[in-house]
DNA sequence: CCCTAAAATGTAAGCGCTTACATTCTAGAT
DNA sequence: ATCTAGAATGTAAGCGCTTACATTTTAGGG
């Protein structure tokens, strides 16, 4: 048995490396030890169907017998096509994002293909960066967030034949394909329930609205709510921040120092919404009694922690498993499914209650 | 004459894709747009400073007016290497590994190296199949997450000369490569300073520690701790559950049933302590004045929730740095800084105070 | 202006696999 | 037995790039 000790002379490392690298094993090694062509090794890991019992035992054989791992960048470069989909998301810190591409990944695991993540940080610039990244990873497909893209990304992968999906968002009669829900529709639900039930002095803290389109539909979705019932959303009472429970708490210290309090709060997503719970339980401020907040998202945690919170059911898990069917359906030219559109549900939990009496 | 219409679209579509990819521009295309061997192409591309500065700048210029995009398959198969990096991870799932994967992916990107992230969902084949898959996608290196590993994987990551680095663990004199922290060591660190609050009934709501070595050191560093001190922990006061916060309410019910309550709960992470600070709540019980309640991770929100969390900080996006450069200095055989050991910090805050007189 | 070393460039051989096409085998019909 | 269609297999031409080696160009020094 070879000593492999880890050791830290470098050189050591890579004369052993250079060697036992040449010792790889190769497909023609395949064919060599179990005595048939390259062509039906080849096949016996394609299409073994058309391959005789005999032989297709034999070669399986040899494969394990050799510890034979094929090259998938010469499979990649003959067959013209690498069996990689690509994520371009904006960020994996956010549960919402992380619970997607978890099950994104597992279900694209069952149809055997690998699974590239990118994040762009929420910059559409750097999206079309990463994507041309995937793009000479030769990536077979490509899955998006939101519907607004850099013009030159869509062109690229048109150009390309690359076939791709927007996630977390949905448009109707959109050339685009999607797989994912309304932000608008669904923030606007949130919001009816919430003028419902008798409140009229809303305000909102928000992602960021800039450079995510999700964001901008959810506040969207609310002024829709407000300016049906002919009722006004001041502009100081849209708060933008990014996503974090401190930028939540900040948001919350700013509303709580106007001088007239708004009655809820429409928060752009779970994590904001927390630090607004998290602030007025700080500030002796009772939620639901004294002000209600409500989130998006509902994320694992947000029904279990105390109190748990009023939001929008967002089904990633789900979003996630019809992405990767979509998007193995493309690459295979099936004739697909159309785009889909996955419903949200609104979850009324503890943060949100009638207006206190004035 | 051979018919072979038969196969329905199938055909169609690989000839359009054909006729789309012939388009697509190669290296040869570059070569004779800027009237330059392909090997002058090829060094531009990857050593610049090799190349007379005015056919440098014809052969970017080309590049640019064509719209090249370099084939990573046909690269990696002729310079045998790929650019991509693989992590294989327990979860996305799981803010922890999602912020450090989230800062690995952003110091890649800087060496211009690709990210693969694939999970095994706490599954020690499954991890072994998963880097079977990224093996042959042809990853330069791997991270790893913990120190227990299939002894296969380990093998055929020395046979194929792939370096690799175990994060979010840490053991002193081990023959693996680490970048990451003492899970022992930082459990004893909280059990400490409950004990030296007065504590002596705790209880310890786990991870699972079959297959997660990290969740079975803390456990251990925990048991260092009463141990020292001649104390017991009684099997019924260690219970494991799975990482969300639904199983920390549970577990924390379970223990509220017991007819003598510890007087302290330590949580395997900060997600099992939210869900027993809820549960907490939920029944009336003042966290910290009636029971102190531990995490370990430090997750961006326990801090900014109420009551903030007492807990361990783990520096997961510093280690997802350090753990870039260690394995691209791998890659490149350098002569390699030793393995890095990161500090852990107790961050003592709300949920934790002296056990309540008797 | 010639000579030479160094710099720049070009030539061409693969990298390990897939796959179109050619060839050989198999087995049922005659 | 012979013939033949269809199944099974083999042959070999690339896929787009890198790189060792060969060749040409350049720039000083004599």
């Amino acid at each position: 048995m070879p000593k492999r000790s880890k050791i830290k002379d470098s050189k050591a490392g890579s004369r052993r490396q250079r060697a036992l690298s040449a010792k790889s094993v190769s497909l023609g090694d395949v064919a060599l030890h179990s005595g048939v062509s390259t062509a039906t090794v080849s096949r016996v890991l394609n299409t073994p169907e058309k391959v005789a019992t005999k032989s297709r035992i034999a070669v399986n054989a040899s494969i394990e017998a050799l510890g034979y791992i094929p090259d998938g960048a010469a499979r990649a470069l003959a067959s013209r096509h690498s069996g990689i989909i690509g994520a371009v998301v904006p960020t994996l810190d956010n549960a919402l994002f992380a619970a997607g591409i978890q099950s994104l990944q597992r279900r694209l695991r069952q149809h055997d293909y690998t699974l590239i993540v990118a994040s762009h940080e929420y910059d559409l610039a750097e999206e079309l960066n990463e994507v041309k990244m995937l793009l000479r990873q030769g990536v077979d497909a490509l899955l998006l967030v939101g519907s607004r893209h850099d013009p030159a990304l869509l062109q690229l992968l048109a150009e390309k034949g690359v076939p791709y999906v927007n996630c977390w968002a949905w448009e109707a009669d959109s050339l685009q394909p999607y797989v994912g829900f309304d932000n608008r529709k669904a923030a606007r639900k949130i919001a009816d329930y919430l003028l419902d039930l008798g409140h009229v002095d809303l305000a909102v803290i928000a992602g960021r609205t800039e450079s995510n389109d999700r964001a901008r539909d959810r506040v969207l979705g609310i002024r829709d709510a407000v300016e049906a019932r002919n009722l006004r959303l001041a502009p100081e009472r849209v708060i933008e921040r990014s996503y974090s429970v401190k930028q939540g708490r900040d948001a919350m210290r700013q509303l709580l120092q106007m001088d007239r309090l708004p009655t809820a709060v429409l928060c752009g997503n779970d994590i904001l919404a927390m630090g607004a719970v998290a602030e007025c339980q700080s500030s002796g401020i009772k939620v639901p009694d004294e002000i209600s907040i409500a989130g998006f998202d509902d994320l694992d945690m947000s029904s279990q922690i105390k109190p748990a919170l009023t939001t929008i059911h967002v089904p990633s898990a789900e979003m996630g498993e019809n992405a990767a069917d979509y998007l193995v359906a493309q690459i295979r030219r099936e004739p697909l499914a159309p785009p889909i559109e996955i419903e949200t549900r609104l979850m009324v939990r503890e943060t949100t209650a009638k207006p206190r009496a004035r």
